[in-house]
RNA sequence: GGCGGGUUGCCCGAGCGGCCAAUGGGAGGGGACUGUAAAUCCCCCGGCUCUGCCUUCGAAGGUUCAAAUCCUUCACCCGCCA
């Protein structure tokens, strides 16, 4: 396995830069290593961005290396100024403490915790907490040119742009830190990492030669783009997340479908752990026949069922037939029309109660962000109950109206659905 | 510390006393076409008890019949000088 690793990488596009390549491949080849990744928390979950690099770590570990996940309740406390053009809001102890352990669990899906080469979770406030400023600034500090510090992408962008805090600034030498500490520690000589991470590894690189005249080796990972400029991962909602209570399974499922043809072949390539005469016949199938989606259904199909698992993604892949499906949505049996639904944002109203006009229903169940939005796509004709287009702003739902005397099904546009229930 | 410039809706950016919920672009949304894709075309894009009303143009006061536009103070940003 550990063989064609980086030329496997190659392949997909995953590699945006690495330190002496051959060096990298000898020492891959000479035996497992350890090797590592950092999360910043600065949300209480990881998105599909991280996802990029969570998984070339996964591939890393299933080519016999041993992964260092690491969660930066350090660094997140600090603030990475990487590819940002503003200083960050820092977040308290008490937040930032919470998130590492909700990262922490989410990383535990994506890797292996048993056998030889079994993952070992680190945060790097277990090392930085206890240390002093002096100590700090006497030997760690010390190995840092504040000029070549200067020279970083992420440094010299915000000083000809917003400006940088002392904070931000030291974010390459805590970073720098970490590696050498986990060099010490579990003889780490790789650090994995999004292209933007680059200086901030390097400076590790630097700190670990000076310290210890040792050396290691750095790997970078290109930031996902996608065909349309657009960041990668985002929709009109927000991040696409991986815990299920910020991004449902049927959300996240349907972000993977809606991706972009251009954009199918290299996300394939890059979150795919298909072989690659497998993804060949997808790519040949999505060339010549791209309205059958059958490249979208596998992509959707294989990361829903990697972050959300199995049942959860078959659940998702119901409710997309049922409420995509061309047939009549009363027709559905009560049971799948049921699971369908649960997948939705939903509002229940009492049972007995006058039901709201049509404009007050689709604001009350979020499908649209105001009254006024509700007026507006009615008017526009962009309003359906039941997968029937309802245009009068007039209308209010009855009874008859239920299916199965219990549900409405609003839509919005598309794609953009929200349940009622009676109870 | 001094002088000058700036802070406008999700973002960029016009407006510089009434005709301003505020030009334009981008993002976003809906419709048509197609394939839950892209491109294209049309439409929309503060809120509400919607022919009208209410709240917005960094914050708070003030002048005026009337302010995003004028004045005062404060906050933040950006230049130049010290």
């Amino acid at each position: 396995m550990t063989q064609g690793l980086i030329a496997d990488l190659e392949w997909r596009g995953l590699i945006a830069q690495t330190t002496d390549k051959e060096a990298l491949i000898k020492d891959l080849e000479a035996g497992p290593i350890s090797f590592y990744l950092g999360f910043d928390p600065t949300a209480p979950s990881l998105h599909v961005g991280n996802l990029v690099v969570l998984l070339v770590m996964r591939r890393f570990q299933q080519a016999g290396h041993k992964p260092l996940p690491l969660v930066g309740g350090a660094t997140g406390l600090v603030g990475d100024p990487s590819g940002r053009n503003e200083e960050r809001a820092l977040n308290s102890d008490e937040v930032v403490a919470e998130w590492v352990s909700r990262i922490r669990k989410q990383l535990e899906r994506f890797l292996t915790f048993e056998g030889l080469n079994a993952a070992k979770l680190v945060n790097n406030l277990d090392w930085t907490k206890n240390v002093t400023a002096i100590e700090f600034l006497r030997d760690i500090g010390k190995h840092f040119s504040v000029n070549q510090m200067l020279t970083k992408d992420s440094v010299s962008s915000r000083l000809e742009g917003g400006g940088i805090s002392y904070t931000e600034f030291s974010y390459q030498v805590l970073q720098s830190f970490d590696f050498l500490e986990l060099y010490r520690r579990h003889n780490c000589i790789l650090q994995l990492g999004g292209s933007d991470q680059w200086g901030n590894i390097t400076a590790g690189l630097d700190l670990i030669r000076r310290a210890e005249s040792g050396s290691a080796h750095a790997l970078t990972i290109p930031l996902l783009q996608k065909a349309d400029g657009t960041k990668f991962g985002k929709t009109a909602g927000g991040s696409v997340w991986l815990d299920p209570e910020m991004t449902s399974p049927y959300a996240f499922y349907q972000y993977w479908i809606g991706t972009d043809d251009a954009d199918v072949e290299r996300f394939l390539k890059t979150f795919s752990f298909k072989s690659h005469e497998e993804l060949e016949s997808l790519f040949v199938e999505l060339r010549e026949n791209p309205g059958a989606r059958v490249a979208h259904r596998a992509l959707a199909e294989e990361l829903t069922t990697l972050v959300h698992g199995e049942v959860e993604c078959a659940n998702a892949q119901a409710a997309a037939k049922a409420l995509f499906g061309q047939g009549e949505i009363r027709e559905l049996d009560p049971k799948t029309l049921e699971s369908a639904l649960s997948q939705l944002p939903r509002t229940t109203i009492p049972r007995g109660e006058v039901f709201p006009s049509w404009v007050d229903l689709l604001a009350a169940t979020g499908v649209v962000d105001s009254k006024s939005a509700a007026r507006r796509i009615v008017k526009e004709g962009g309003a359906y109950l039941n997968n029937v287009k309802v245009s009068g702003e007039e209308f209010t739902p009855t009874d008859s109206d239920l299916i199965h005397s219990r549900f409405l099904l609003l839509r919005k546009g598309k794609r953009d659905l929200a349940a009622v229930e009676i109870i």
